[in-house]
DNA sequence: AGGATACCCTGACCGC
DNA sequence: TGCGGTCAGGGTATCC
């Protein structure tokens, strides 16, 4: 599922085979996925040239040389790739139309080089909006996002700002987007689990030694699942829908009764606002 | 206001 | 083998 360093993972892969390229047409093949479609999304960008991809929390912004970004959200089983037609003048050779699945291609973009970007989303939980670049912020989605866990506002001082005096468990906290952006139920179990705090724990309540400790767990949690996909990437052409999703290794989640790798005690899941936590009851304080 | 819950959706998985 | 039930969860809406 793509959560922050899958999408920056996503980003990195997709750049140099969008930027300067210009579109040339759109299909869509559904009206909606969470969201509806853009109004006349073919319209407003064919022509247009991909600027630098940039990110924000979970979104992929893909800005373009007509004033308007492309936004796009993975949302649970959201997969981007991009296939290179060889066309006719490669007669024989590796067509995409006929060589991959194109159950839930929902919409596609066709650049001028002969590629295309498809949005594949069996379960549509992901959305694709367009609006002016110097006015992201009026988004509904971006109206209240918290800060960057990745960027200088990130830092001890404001984690400690942001959490003191609430009562919400930590691990509800670290969700909570309006707080920190970017942050899904992996990394924050990850996070909480290097740090040594109980996901339970009221987040008000964590000591200034205990901030200490989950500031820089939650950076290096990112960091290295950031650089784990990054190893991962490979040339689009010949990959087909791995995208966004990589195999990475996780200390508790999805590891319910495994022992815990530091103390060896089987590991415990709870559930909290109806999602499952991973833990170690032995570890986590 | 803020916390809790329901909903969207399909594929994977499990038990029978 | 097939079938029904359950679960997964980000963001949003709605409830209390």
């Amino acid at each position: 599922m793509p959560e922050l360093p899958e999408v920056e993972t996503v980003r990195r892969g997709l750049a140099p085979h969008l930027e300067g390229q210009r579109i040339t047409g759109v299909t869509l093949n559904r009206p909606d996925l969470r969201l509806p479609f853009p109004e006349r999304l073919g319209e407003r960008i064919t022509g247009a040239i991909f600027q630098p991809l940039d990110r924000r929390a979970k979104y992929l912004l893909a800005p373009l040389s007509s004033g308007e970004t492309l936004v796009l959200h993975l949302g649970m089983s959201g997969r981007l790739l991009v296939i290179h037609d060889e066309g006719s003048d490669a007669p024989g050779k590796f067509h995409h139309k006929v060589d991959r699945l194109v159950q839930h291609d929902h919409a596609e973009i066709a650049l001028e080089g002969g590629s295309t970007l498809i949005f594949n989303d069996p379960r549509r939980f992901g959305f694709l909006l367009l609006h002016p670049s110097e006015r992201l912020s009026e988004l509904p989605a971006f109206a209240g996002l918290g800060v960057e866990p990745l960027g200088n506002a990130f830092s001890p001082a404001s984690l400690a700002a942001m959490l003191e005096g609430r009562k919400t468990a930590i691990k509800l906290a670290l969700l909570d987007q309006r707080l920190i952006a970017g942050l899904g139920n992996i990394y924050v179990c990850e996070a909480l689990f290097r740090a040594r705090i109980h996901p339970a724990r009221a987040a008000g309540s964590l000591k200034p030694k205990e901030i200490a400790a989950l500031y820089p767990a939650i950076r290096t949690v990112l960091e290295e699942a950031i650089a784990a996909g990054g190893s991962t990437l490979r040339d689009f052409r010949h990959e087909d829908g791995a995208l966004g999703y990589f195999q990475h290794s996780f200390d508790v989640y999805g590891r319910e009764v495994e022992p815990c790798k530091a103390c060896g005690a089987p590991l415990q899941r709870i559930t909290q606002g109806a999602r499952s936590t991973f833990f170690c009851e032995a570890c986590q304080r």
